[in-house]
RNA sequence: CGGGGCGUAGCGCAGUUUGGUAGCGCACCUGCUUUGGGAGCAGGGGGUCGCCGGUUCAAAUCCGGCCGCCCCGACCA
């Protein structure tokens, strides 16, 4: 391809609204151009990196298996209604009606219409496992936007769902979807990790998320050097911890204070000159019409999944203020654990384990209590992990402390079990003949996603460094003078001997000057550069440069397509 | 949705406080010179100043409403 030609629109300065690095980049080296809020046109350049991860994925998915097929994105109501996410899945469902008046949705993900697929087409035990996938545009109406297709409201997603016939073969299949993710995230070369992770609105119970690991990621993971455990944050756990004070703490008197009109802990904090992690945070939920107040350090956030899960229930809420009132007799914002009526089920976090002399609402309005003592004024039911994790945790393996590091989830892989296929009466036939529903499991990766997350991993302060993997051009041929006949003659000819020996090549035809070529060339990040000046010519020889280590060689205009051959056709399947 | 900021040429910005002929840099077009790290000179094209309404002799500038974009929070590939 001629520069010339490719519709490459690189700009000289930094757009003013992209923050991150990948979107900056994507801008400026001309991959990208907004359209709407969170709606790109993806340009040349990115589409041919866009095919070469898709074609990654492809062979990974084809050797393991599973087969392509291509489903609609406009997703008929009724089908969701089935599955109760019509409502749950809420605003972020973009949704449009036909002329009709009959509701539809862009697809968001596509649980529904393949198991309504499956269910229709599969009836026997001899048909499974089967795994079927789609590399398609995806809708979600997110809440913000942002850092260009990190956070896009439409983009491109791998999506993929399997169906067996019990639980260890569906447990078999989910370890093969992992294992081509490992395999497909290592061929587009990105340093990642697989950690456990919440299932949020798809549902299951088993997970991981993969992790490109990244300063600017948005989300945060908490890994044990030790163990080798991870989870992203939210799911992370931490380590039981007994309440035992330390050596020589001296029981605190228990007083009640007036706090006027101060309400949360930084206030509070404030007021009385006491750190936050001295306070107990008591956050009152309800569920099944029963109260529990779980008790967190004041420094700490409670994890409502934790929650969630300790006590075994679909979904827990925070207590409507009239509740507040009614259990603590004070206005929202002064509740304490000491005071509290024997219904409410008390629950405090590890958190707080070895902490004494604390403060805390008193239960009564515009006054919290000092000196409390946990075990002496109040006897939590139980202790537990119901907080979010937080750098320093003790890991819940072996104690350690885990460290907390940033990511990019470019992958997430779930076991469904039978949710989907119950809620919609997909049922195959087993051995005995009778119906019974299928084991799912569903696995995502975000193709536009990688590239950014690639970006943010392989890039300087001049622009773009490509792994010659999912580079939208292998080799970049640079003429330096356009109007020297031999110089244009010479590239031309490299140009041509390097499509003969099929690699991928751009040759930078425009009438530009050196300077601005070079650092174009910079900006889009092409593996191997190759520069035709009238020096070199002269004496016979061009320069071949990489674009990630600054080496120059020089090779003569007939040898250079080889020696590129050499070095770029080992590195296409990933590693180079 | 709540909090903060911004909308002036394709991109980056000044001008708005104190109303009076719409500017700068880059990019683009023409010519000459130049040609190994974003060239120089000369000439040129391009803007309903986000939109609607109001105040005024006069509005990019003041007032009201709306729209869009960006940042911080709850979501997620």
């Amino acid at each position: 391809m001629r520069w010339s030609r490719a519709l490459i629109p690189t700009l000289k300065e930094d757009p003013a609204d992209a923050e991150v690095a990948s979107h900056r980049l994507m801008i400026r080296a001309g991959l990208l151009r907004p359209v709407a809020r969170g709606v790109y046109t993806y340009l040349p350049l990115l589409l041919r990196s866009i095919r070469k991860v898709s074609r990654i994925i492809r062979e990974e998915l084809d050797r393991m298996g599973a087969v392509e097929l291509l489903p609609p994105i406009l997703h008929p109501a009724e089908l969701w209604q089935e599955t109760g996410r019509w409502d749950l899945y809420g605003p972020l469902m973009m949704r449009v009606t036909d002329r009709h008046d009959r509701e539809y949705a862009l697809g968001p993900t596509h649980e529904e219409i393949v198991t309504d697929l499956i269910r229709r087409e599969v009836r026997s035990y001899r048909q499974l496992p089967l795994s079927v996938y789609q590399i398609q545009t995806k809708y979600r109406d997110e809440i913000r936007p942002r850092f260009g297709v990190m956070r896009a409201r439409e983009f491109l997603m791998k999506d993929a769902y399997s169906f067996d016939a019990d639980e260890a073969s569906m447990a078999d299949t989910y370890q093969k979807f992992h294992d081509a993710y490992c395999a497909i995230f290592d061929r587009c070369e990105l340093g990642y990790r697989a950690v456990e992770a919440e299932a949020g609105e798809i549902g299951g119970t088993v997970n991981h998320e993969f992790m490109v690991l990244a300063g600017t990621g948005e989300s945060a993971i908490l890994s044990c050097a030790a163990c080798g455990y991870g989870a992203a944050s939210e799911r992370a756990e931490s380590a039981q911890r007994d309440h035992e004070l330390p050596d020589g703490h001296q029981l605190a008197p228990l007083e009640v204070v007036d706090t006027p009109g101060k309400t949360t802990v930084d206030e509070v904090s404030q007021l009385l000159g006491k750190p936050a992690d001295s306070f107990v945070k008591t956050l009152l939920f309800e569920t099944d019409g029963k109260t529990i107040a779980a008790l967190v350090r004041g420094d700490r956030e409670i994890n409502e999944s934790k929650l969630r899960r300790l006590l075994a229930v679909e979904r827990v809420e925070m207590a409507e203020p009239d509740r507040v009132k009614e259990v603590t007799g004070a206005e929202v914002g002064f509740a304490g654990p000491h005071t509290l009526p024997d219904t409410v089920r008390i629950i405090a976090d590890y958190s707080l384990a070895g902490h004494g002399n604390l403060v805390a609402g008193a239960n009564q309005t515009d006054r919290h209590v000092t000196g409390l003592e946990i075990g002496r004024d109040v006897e939590p039911e139980e202790w537990a992990d119901v907080s979010l994790a937080v750098e320093g945790d003790p890991c819940p393996q072996c104690r350690q402390p885990l460290k907390e590091t940033r990511g990019i989830e470019v992958g997430h892989i779930f076991q469904l079990g039978t949710k989907y296929s119950v809620a919609m009466n997909a049922t195959f036939l087993d051995e005995s003949g009778s119906p019974v529903p299928f084991e799912m499991c569903s696995y995502g990766i975000g193709v536009t996603r990688v590239i950014a997350a690639a970006i943010e991993q392989n890039h300087d302060d001049r622009g773009i460094i490509w792994p010659v993997a999912i580079a939208p051009y292998e080799v970049e041929v640079i003429p330096l003078n356009m109007d020297s006949e031999v110089v244009v003659q010479t590239a031309e000819h490299i140009y041509d001997a390097c499509q003969a020996v099929d690699l991928e090549v751009l040759l930078d035809d425009r009438a530009d000057r050196a300077g601005s070529k070079f650092a174009d060339a910079d900006l889009i990040g092409v593996p191997w550069r190759v520069v035709v000046g009238d020096r070199g010519v002269e004496e016979g020889v061009v320069e071949v440069a990489s674009r990630r280590d600054a080496e120059t060689a020089t090779v003569a205009p007939n040898e250079v397509a080889a020696y590129l051959r050499d070095r770029i056709q080992p590195a296409r399947h990933g590693g180079g």
